[in-house]
DNA sequence: AAACCACCCAACCGCATGTCA
DNA sequence: CTGACATGCGGTTGGGTGGTT
């Protein structure tokens, strides 16, 4: 036997809210709040809705604190850089910007952002000019450790020598010593000089999680397997692009050492890994790095809101315990 | 002023996973 | 243990709106 019956979705109301709805379904929750129990709210909110549709309404809409309008500059560049490291996962970037709903920054996302990077996609090609790299962020000045072309990937080829710079007249490795960041215009140039190698097409999560006064840093980046095929079209990037079923994981152990050496350890995750799932590796790094010195960071695992976060001085990463 | 078009975004849908009887 | 239901998530849709012809 299972539970007792759902609500009944064949009188449930269905679309757009209205204010007296609103009001009923806001002033419930501030009274009482959800209770946990979405299913049994409506009922007892006065509210012929289906709880489903309440939550969401609720969440996306009349939740405190929710911000509408136009996104900063800052929360694109927070919202490029957690979308190449970590793909569509809504959620997850929505928890890095306060305020912001998934729902939200998904919508922000498909009808602007995406555009806006396709769009200097296509203006690069056409002007076949290297897109520029841009200075560094103040948020992200103190991060090290950028996936720059210059990292080591010991299950692959060194980024260095992986793709010079196919534009440029003398042959030199695009960007060889810049730090590389995560600006709409730096993700599309990114993408295109440093496409594949044997079919992967890499990205970085750009910030270090967790860096250590020795200059050591620990960051979890992919690795997206591509179709040759389909890179004379490879023109965007997305988690309904066709190539997440060749996803891939590379976990880096990741440290530059104070000379400067690499020691990356990267460790490659089964397709379909799951970061929320494999908190323990992710503890593991940070651990790793801890024993470093890395005492300006902690790790504050909060239990009662099923959460862990990591945070450094500049960087921070907020994973979700499902 | 009307028709058309493109865009935005709230809401819905379906799926995966967790929970409970 | 099993299966029905709850929850949360990402993808998609379609009505509303503003701009253009």
């Amino acid at each position: 036997m299972g539970r007792a019956p759902c609500c009944d979705k064949a009188t449930a109301k269905k679309g757009p809210w209205s204010t007296e709805e609103d009001s009923k379904l806001k002033d419930y929750i501030e009274k009482y709040g959800t209770g946990g129990n979405w299913i049994a709210l409506p009922l007892k909110a006065g509210l012929k809705r289906c709880g489903k549709s309440c939550r969401l309404r609720w969440l996306n809409y009349l939740r405190p604190n929710i911000k509408h309008g136009d996104f900063t500059d800052e929360e694109d560049r927070i919202i490029c850089s957690l979308f190449a490291s970590i793909g569509s996962r809504w959620s997850i970037i929505a928890a890095q910007l306060p305020g912001r709903t998934d729902n939200d920054i998904k919508n922000y996302w498909n009808t602007k952002l995406k555009k806006k990077l396709m769009a200097m996609t296509m203006t690069s090609q056409y002007q076949r000019k290297p897109p520029p790299f841009v200075s560094l962020s103040p948020l992200y000045k103190d991060c090290t450790n950028f996936y720059t072309p210059t990292g080591s990937f010991t299950p692959f080829e060194p980024m260095s020598s992986l793709q010079p710079d196919p534009l440029n007249n003398d042959n030199t490795t695009l960007a060889a010593n810049s730090s590389f960041i995560h600006t709409p215009e730096s993700l599309v140039s990114y993408m295109q000089y440093y496409p594949a190698k044997e079919n992967f097409l890499m990205f970085g999560s750009g910030e270090p999680r967790c860096s250590s006064s020795d200059g050591s840093s620990s960051h979890i980046s992919y690795a997206r397997e591509i179709k040759q095929e389909d890179m004379s079209n490879f023109q965007g990037f997305g988690a309904s692009n066709g190539y997440e079923d060749n996803l891939k994981f590379m976990l880096s152990h990741g440290c530059t050492s104070t000379g400067g050496e690499d020691v990356n350890q990267w460790t490659e995750k089964p397709s379909g890994y799951n970061l929320d799932k494999d908190l323990e590796d992710v503890k593991r790094l940070i651990s790793s790095s801890s024993n470093n010195s890395c005492n300006e960071n902690f790790i504050d695992e909060n239990k009662t809101q099923g959460t862990v976060m990591y945070e450094t001085t500049d960087c921070r990463c907020n994973i979700r315990k499902i």
